[in-house]
DNA sequence: TATGAATGAGGCTTCATTCAT
DNA sequence: CATGAATGAAGCCTCATTCAT
């Protein structure tokens, strides 16, 4: 028979990858990245140990890779929203988003926030988050800046980790924390 | 040499169990709870692996009576302050105080922080925390009530989870984080 | 897909077989055989890891192959040589031979050091090697012999041995060691 | 009861140490350095794997510390006999200790052959077995320069790496090589 | 009480080899 | 014939914990 062909090829690599980064994600958020071993996820992703070595190098560059994923994916969703904010509907809609990324990204979020105070977690994923929570930032600076705030600066940072705490909150129990109650008042101190 | 021998001098007055603690707090907080081994701990306290042994029945017990001693500290803290929150003086004092627990107990918040969204922390901590969050938030949310605010628990909630966040911030990286500013940020908005 | 003589068939695995050996020859005298992977094998030789196993059952094979080829070059090159050694002209020839034979097949002699005091390596090499040897050994007793030497067996063993280690120091580190220079003052000690 | 003297612990240390080396070296010598495995080595010396990285952080290391014993415990032999050598009786003194040396230390010989052609093997190593070699070809040129041998450098290369030769030839098939015989020719051929 | 040697389970990773396509 | 994904055994190493002294 003929050899597969080079689309066939990607294809299934794709799948492989992806088949493995979500199975690892899922094992990592519940059960915390160290307590995971490689053969966990082999077996619950069904596949042989040494098969995830032929699409990731090493356990830390599985996660790396999940990291990068997981920011892409919210950086996607904010830069739909994010242009200029100029009026309070869209301060409404921008913290809103916040609050959606966190329920649409459920997983990625809780292993993002059980990394971020875990030393050795690479610097390239801290610098590539820095970077994200500072665009994100600077989007709502705009914002108090244009309303003449005094302090928009720290005014935004306010409201970024005021978004961040709540969500962290919400993610340990969802039954506890009315995110559509909480988003607006949010928006009411911050408007 | 001088400052750390004036560091071991310090030390060697407490318990041995106090030095163990110590010291691992100080290794967890700046490495990471996985990546520190007993025998490092055993070593930096100047001590035997089997002495450690005889104070701790385990890794994961040490890591609990750290979290555990440290929450007390903290409660302890905080419950010069709380009375009752009736005036404004005081919930800027509240604030403040949150604060400034961050500031001195810098290893544990970071130890902390890393491990409240890692799953395997014993239940029992969590519930520690939890009523030591619960706590702090009604006695915000008296306040909120005192004043007639119409949502005085998700007030006192959002507020617990500010301050929360900030802290965060700080901690990672104190220098970008002026607490002092953000304390009167917070309070002008909360007031 | 159109069809192919058998002479074509055979010159293109002929070509192919020759590729995996040279380069595989290349890579176990500069890496070792043991830290050589088919995989890199495979890589520098452009093909698949697949495609190599269709000409050889298994590494172990593939070495074999190696090796036998090697001994035959250098069976070939003596050979040539070889004849009935009489006077001490052929004799001086003999030995620059055996030099030659060193600098013609450098890495083949660096793979083949490198693994014969290595236990594990087929006997039936090793039997190749030790006829070869013997042959060798014998034509210059033969010279010996014709000399009225009293030790001619010895002699030659000598002789053999010390052509064996001269090249091997040559081997690694060509620039200490003048062949020409060492070749001159062999013959001196044993003509 | 009370804990083991220092005392105690040294020597413990020390008898187990040296009963890893010798194992190890045995297994080396006979199926090869790569080929053996810790597992292997720790079933032979009756101990747990894990013991014996509380005295070799490697099986590298453990190599290492094998080959530095060794080169030593040669040069002891040969730094007995060395002195400056003069007369041809010093010179037959000399050759006799170079095969007593193999005689003696037959695996680490083995070993080491088998690992010079390997690449890979530390490079620190390399330079002690280099200068070990200089050492003896300068103490043998000594002789040549004395008796106003015209390549008296050369002669000494030559005479060490027959003595190597001659050595090896013996440590693959002993009852092949008759030492004593040897020795005296290669005396008559040198002195 | 104190020591650190000793254990052994388990983790990460490599790689020769096979096989569906 | 050719490909490279897939397997699984085996290797090196770590480390919490135990125990003889």
């Amino acid at each position: 028979m003929s050899p597969r062909t080079e689309n066939q090829f990607q294809s299934l690599r794709k799948s492989r990858k992806d088949r493995i980064m979500e199975t690892a994600l899922e094992l990592f958020a519940s059960e915390g990245y160290h307590s995971v071993s490689i053969s966990q996820i082999a077996v619950k992703a069904e596949m042989s140990k040494g098969l995830l070595y032929n699409y990731f190098p090493s356990k830390e560059e599985l996660l790396n890779a999940i990291l990068v994923l997981g920011l892409e994916k919210i950086h996607d969703i904010l830069a739909r929203i994010e242009d200029e904010l100029d009026t309070p509907e869209e301060l409404l809609i921008y913290i809103r988003g916040g609050f959606q990324t966190m329920k649409k990204e459920t997983e990625f979020y809780k292993l993002y926030f059980g990394l971020l105070f875990q030393p050795g977690i690479s610097d390239h994923i801290k610098e590539k988050y820095q970077d994200f929570a500072n665009h994100m930032t600077q989007d709502i600076a705009f914002y108090f800046k244009s309303k003449g705030d005094p302090n928009p600066d720290e005014k935004a940072m306010l409201l970024e980790a005021t978004i961040d705490a709540v969500g962290r909150h919400y993610l340990m129990s969802p039954e506890s924390v009315d995110l559509d109650k909480m988003e607006k008042i949010i928006f009411e101190l911050f408007k």
